[in-house]
DNA sequence: TTGAAAGCGCTAACAA
DNA sequence: TTGTTAGCGCTTTCAA
């Protein structure tokens, strides 16, 4: 934005000699608008350079037009597969994004949602950081009844919507495919539990083993609450037991390669020796070998629907009282669990 | 934003008993003003739960304090990283960030800078769509004056200020590595050649082949428009070669890496048979076997620069008529390219 | 050190 | 179908 006169809706009306109002309304297909004078108006502000002032118009109208996204991270696929969701959906809709990351840390996710309550974003989408334990740090826009809706990373509160996955169900359902492969010492290798999502993996994790007559072991199960080199530091872990797993089930793809190839340094077979399940199906997980097996997250579809909910509740459609919307998983079967047809 | 009355500066000085100019003045530190007015206002504001109205005061001072970002993809540890820079130097300058993806396309490349446009971004840092050729597109920001700064993925022009590393040198440096390691036939695995950087890294390929005696081949020169799956397309085409490189230079870890497992599975051996370098220095370097050799790219402080370059220039610091900032690269050695030790 | 007043550009209620 | 008018909330010049 320079500080150049910028042309406004007078220097049309008096260009066209009509007043200002009709050019407003001219400009945004007001239906009582004579197609002529629309057709003038739109050739007038197109000749003369004039831009929309989205602030006069915010200011005016006391709505932005503007969704806040705030993510851990961004660097991962699953994450920009999320954004580009959102992002197709808001721009049907005429919305801008505001974009950030938490890095994980409930002090810079505070500080961004400040920063985009500033902005006066008309709702936010937000998938939660690692340590976040409670979302009383949203009142004020609870207060300001601005929405917020939760995604992937949820907090389960009446004041917000949340879009997830099963993460139980599908902990449940890769956790199974490894005992059908003839698992029986699964180790689990999770992220932080305060976080729905791994929670929920892990209990999902463990209905699977009691189903099946397998005791749950405290001691297969590893989890890092900085989630840093998990993988690697779980393989050596791991490398350290006195009774190596027969399988590993690990809820995210970045972690299973690398704990995988950590595994395979020290000479242990994948699939014989230790089957491994992912999770979030990372393009990661076609590039290493073997190939990984994993639970197939549907990230572009949850931005979708993340957005196109925050837009409903924003037109004050009726959004079915829903408290949360759950998106279908898949388990994807590739060689890195395939015990069964090897041998 | 919600619909409700907001708290304005009026309320505030109808409680106080002062002008409202007082109370802009006293809530933005204005020296002339006097301490213990200053806290009164201060704490009425705090107190009375007012909030800063953007909008008001961009349409008044003509400046947003807002930075639009756009880049090819978000979904890279390089972009992430390069983002998150941006994210520090932006937030301690109090800027905010309007963040897009391009996804490699022009098309969508320009609908998000003019809708940025339109938000009255105070200035624009863009790491250019793979297909883009000019910049005849953002001929509208250059006439406003709005200061834009491409980094990474640049394009010279003399409106804009241009922020790399030297790929030429760091693909010199990849393909002279090689050659030390022995390497005689080396694949050039790149990508689109409009863009700077891939352009420049084959030519710094070609530069050192040259040096060195090594003929160039464009038989050997494998580069793809669409970079979808570069790497496994790659290692196809190398696989029917009739006779085998002894080393690849790609120009991006990811390609690199795809390569690597495709040429795993058919049988060869890394290092011993083909040695690889990858560009970026991803983590996927350290997480497939052998571990990546690779270009080290420091996308945060690329961030960092980029960011408090556009925020001098905005506060009209003399910015020296630079036109290209450089910053420094290195080439890591790892396994995947040690004909050398191994041997 | 403070206040009055004008105006940034737009929209919408109301009137014509 | 179009115009008049009154702000949205803030900043800043000028005056006191």
């Amino acid at each position: 934005m320079n500080t150049k006169k910028e042309v406004t809706i007078y220097d049309i009306a008096k260009a066209l000699n009509i007043s200002a109002a009709t050019v407003s309304r001219g400009l945004k297909d007001h239906p009582a608008i004579k197609k002529e004078t629309k057709k003038k108006i739109v050739e007038a502000a197109q000749q003369m350079g004039y831009q929309h002032n989205i602030f006069a118009s915010s200011l005016r109208k006391r709505k932005t037009n503007t969704i806040g996204v705030v993510v851990p991270h961004l660097n991962s696929y699953f994450m920009s597969s999320v954004i580009a969701g959102i992002e197709k959906v808001a721009n049907q809709e005429g919305y801008n994004l505001l974009i950030s990351q938490s890095l994980e840390s409930v002090k810079k996710e505070l500080a961004n949602v400040t920063t985009m309550y500033n902005s006066r974003v008309d709702g936010l989408l937000v998938s939660l950081a690692g340590d976040t334990q409670n979302v009383d740090h949203f009142d004020f826009l609870f207060k300001k009844e601005i929405p917020l809706i939760f995604f992937d990373r949820v907090f389960e509160d009446p004041n917000c919507i949340s879009i997830i996955i099963n993460n139980f169900q599908a902990g449940y359902d890769a956790t199974k495919h490894l005992i059908e492969q003839g698992c029986r010492r699964i180790v689990h290798i999770g992220g932080n539990l305060t976080s729905n999502v791994y929670a929920d993996r892990h209990e999902g994790y463990k209905k699977a083993l009691k189903d099946h007559q397998i005791t749950y072991d405290p001691e297969l199960v590893i989890i890092d609450i900085r989630g840093g080199q998990l993988g690697i530091k779980a393989a050596q872990q791991i490398l350290n037991m006195e009774l190596l797993p027969d399988g590993i089930f690990t809820a995210n793809d970045t972690s299973a390669v690398a704990c995988m190839s950590e595994l395979k340094r020290a000479g242990i077979r994948i699939p014989q020796d230790v089957a491994i399940v992912g999770f979030n199906d990372d393009p990661i997980a076609k590039l290493i070998e073997p190939f990984l097996t994993t639970v197939h997250y549907p990230g572009y579809e949850m931005g979708e629907l993340a957005a196109s909910t925050l837009i409903n509740r924003l037109n004050k459609l009726p959004v079915n009282n829903l408290n949360t919307i759950v998106l279908r998983h898949e388990v994807i079967v590739r060689e890195s669990s395939l015990k069964k047809i090897i041998y």
